[in-house]
DNA sequence: ACTGAACCGAACCGTATAGTTCAGTTCAGG
DNA sequence: CCTGAACTGAACTATACGGTTCGGTTCAGT
């Protein structure tokens, strides 16, 4: 008998063992890959159908469908922002070549979040935002915000050496956001994705016009 | 009988009157309140009470709920967009004080667009365009692809006169909107909204990027 | 003042979906 | 190898919504 004990049963614990970690794992993945074919509206039936398991299983482990979608941004905003999160960001911190660098770390900025895949989740949270404000808030904190607080980190550390000078940090950090990232978000949430030539003459252009702004001579060594 | 005559009735033709003139607006206006606050998910019992009127009226009008919606967007963009459009936009193209027209003309376009309203519905129209992709057509095509257009207009003008020098105009369109407009419509989807000074930062600050990277001498009468 | 278009409201239809219950089956750890 | 936790599938509840139908009422143009 389940129900016995007492009262107090928050999170009626997921399954544990061997086999639930198997089942577990199995809807988390089918439930990415729905979720981005299908959006939040896609069915429990067709989520449990697709991950080979029923529908009480995915119950037993997540308790709502909320709560599994939840999990699934974390993870693809994982996936999405990890190269450049802390392998290029922290390397750029401490470079001898900024335009080269900061060159990289853009690219791979851009190319981990300018995914059809990563944009449609981005849209199907934004209009999901009103019926269910948790989603709206993960996305933003382990996403643009995590992700901002770096760059200001490494933009900060690049100001203490002298490489750059960088008066408005909040302002500056937008600013080079605005002009790699952004046209991808805004331009991409209509389906017409962008040419590759244009995607590569925004970072050029892009990285070229900051550091055109807030470069000190030291910036570029072979120069 | 209405069903009488012969087979192609493609549009049944929206009631005309007085009075039906009278309900459309109404259902216009309420829709566009409730749209903007509930989402496309508004149920049409809602929208209908809201304008008063009779949930068969509203069909009568409009004949499905899409329908409905895209009216709304219509208007809405005109109204958001219109300021920005025609007036700033032909004035910036035959200005004699770039960097002060430039100003303006960005400060209406973010006026127009940066609102609580224009950026919920945003929202409402990218997390539907799976289901229904022409909401996300029509949004493109009355927002940003003809401010774009417009804009490229102007600033090619400014080329033309020497008072700028834009060697990639596509490109150049992209970084004044990622300067000055993107960062509201990236983060002010999540219900965080902008100080004030910041936004003024940003136009500020990417008008002066922008004639840094593009402008000529000429640009500047006074100085 | 009359006539028909336009309107009302309430019931109705069909469909879809989140989440639950339950009786019976599979699996894994002790 | 055996016991109970975990799983299955299918039926079930409850709800919500888009759209239609219908009998009866209001209004506006002629």
């Amino acid at each position: 008998m389940r129900t016995a004990k007492s009262a107090p049963e928050g999170p009626p614990a997921a399954p544990s063992g061997a086999r639930a970690a198997r089942k577990r794992q199995a809807i988390l993945e089918a439930a990415h890959r729905v979720f981005l074919r299908e959006g939040f509206g896609a069915g429990v039936d067709l989520l449990a159908a697709e991950a080979g398991v029923s529908k009480v299983t995915l119950y037993n482990h997540f308790g709502s469908k909320e709560n599994l979608f939840k999990e699934v941004i974390g993870r693809t905003l994982d996936e999405a922002l990890g190269a450049s999160e802390s392998l290029i960001i922290d390397r750029l911190a401490e470079s001898d070549d900024v335009r080269a660098d900061l060159l990289a770390a853009c690219r791979s900025w851009v190319s981990g979040l300018a995914t059809p895949e990563v944009l449609a989740l981005r849209d199907v949270i934004a209009g999901e935002r009103r019926r269910f404000p948790a989603l709206g808030e993960i996305w933003q904190e382990r996403g643009p915000v995590r992700q901002h607080a770096a760059l200001a980190r490494a933009l900060g550390r690049l100001d203490e050496r002298g490489l750059l000078r960088i008066p408005d940090m909040e302002l500056a950090v937008l600013q080079l956001s605005g002009l790699v990232l952004s046209p991808h978000l805004v331009y991409g949430s209509y389906g017409a994705d962008m040419s590759a030539s244009l995607a590569d003459r925004l970072v050029e252009g892009g990285v070229d016009m900051f550091l055109a702004r807030y470069g000190t001579g030291a910036a570029v060594p072979g120069k």
